[in-house]
DNA sequence: CAATGTATATTCACTGTACGGTATACATGA
DNA sequence: TCATGTATACCGTACAGTGAATATACATTG
């Protein structure tokens, strides 16, 4: 799982995010990722134990670049904390705008999987969720909200994870600003005063 | 579909509405729907025209209830406005203690029908979300918010479905206080200063 | 009243297909 | 020759939906 993955490997976890992502992981079966692929249904699974590691693997692969995504808006934003905050619900609402934008993979994926929350991809979920939560706890720390700090990152989690779910049902994408201004209003809620 | 259903009727939808909002819309075959509710297959299939009508169905019979539970919230909470939104996301967090809570009906079913936006139960999903959102509306306009009252009734609709999806990942309904309290801020930001 | 017709409601048994996963054999290079 | 990798063909199952027959209810008519 650790060891660097083949070539084939490779395409095939590409192929299997592609599908995943678009259409959900229970539409989507494991011949369509092996066509998908250009590999024998067979091959793929020499290389993958079933289609719950071949999940596994594609929620594996989103969860460094999401965050990172998130750090990178964070940076490039201008202004204050509350701001660059709030410039990643910007820059959310600008990728939602594209009519092929499906949410976060991880969520839908927790949804699909419900019943099963012991499963590999419900852990990888929490895991990427938990990871986001704890930078945004981080920023907020360093900007001073001292105790505050955890509370106003879940909150925050909670908006994030809201524009993602509203978003998908209506295809709204200006709900993304909204939340944005909302956020920034706790962020600088839970900050000492300026002056 | 506006007329009084037959017993029967009922009793399928009835069995539907649990399996369905237990498991999601694609885990739950026909066959198991007519086994919970006694009938065979081909009785269903003399109501119900296909399973997607049997999930608008399902989705149909949870509009009216779940807007009443949280007006019935609302008003049982003390305090002022803000008190009675935050209110509603402490009933949420009870509710969501129990291990057989699921999240919401209307925002999984969207998850797992993705790739069809115009399907009958997206557009019931959309339509049910639009009622609350209104009613939260016209509770902060008459409350005096102004202008503001439909941006606020947004961010409490971000926070509220951002709920339903990050208490199914993580388990953890304590992110429901986090987000009421976040809520009560925004209102009380939107509404004009006391004294 | 009895015989008949008709719409509603229900059942058993079936079809076609799509799916996750596998048995087995073949190829290729160290 | 042995490990790695790929291919063809297949298995059993589960699923959405259907065909054809049957039962019940109730009205029409001789």
């Amino acid at each position: 799982m650790s060891e660097t993955p083949t070539p084939t490997q490779d395409r095939i976890v590409k192929a299997a995010s592609r599908l995943f992502h678009a259409s959900g992981i229970r539409a989507v079966s494991v011949d369509a990722v092996a066509l998908e692929a250009g590999v024998t249904k067979r091959t793929l699974y020499y290389h993958f134990r079933s289609k719950d590691d071949l999940i596994a693997a594609y929620l594996e692969g989103r969860d460094q670049p999401n965050l990172s995504a998130f750090q990178r808006w964070f940076d490039a934003a201008p202004g204050d904390v509350a701001d660059k905050v709030k410039g990643i619900f910007h820059k959310l609402e600008e990728a939602a705008q594209h009519p092929h934008w499906k949410g976060c993979g991880f969520l839908r994926t927790s949804v699909e999987l419900v019943n099963q929350p012991g499963h590999p991809a419900m852990v990888r979920g929490r895991a990427h969720k938990m990871r986001v939560e704890s930078w945004f706890c981080s920023v907020l720390a360093e900007a001073g909200a001292g105790p505050q700090a955890s509370v106003v990152a879940r909150q925050i989690m909670v908006l994030l994870d809201g524009c993602f779910s509203v978003v998908l049902l209506h295809r709204e994408p200006a709900y993304m600003a909204a939340a944005g201004d909302a956020a920034a209003i706790l962020v600088r809620a839970s900050l000492p005063t300026k002056r």
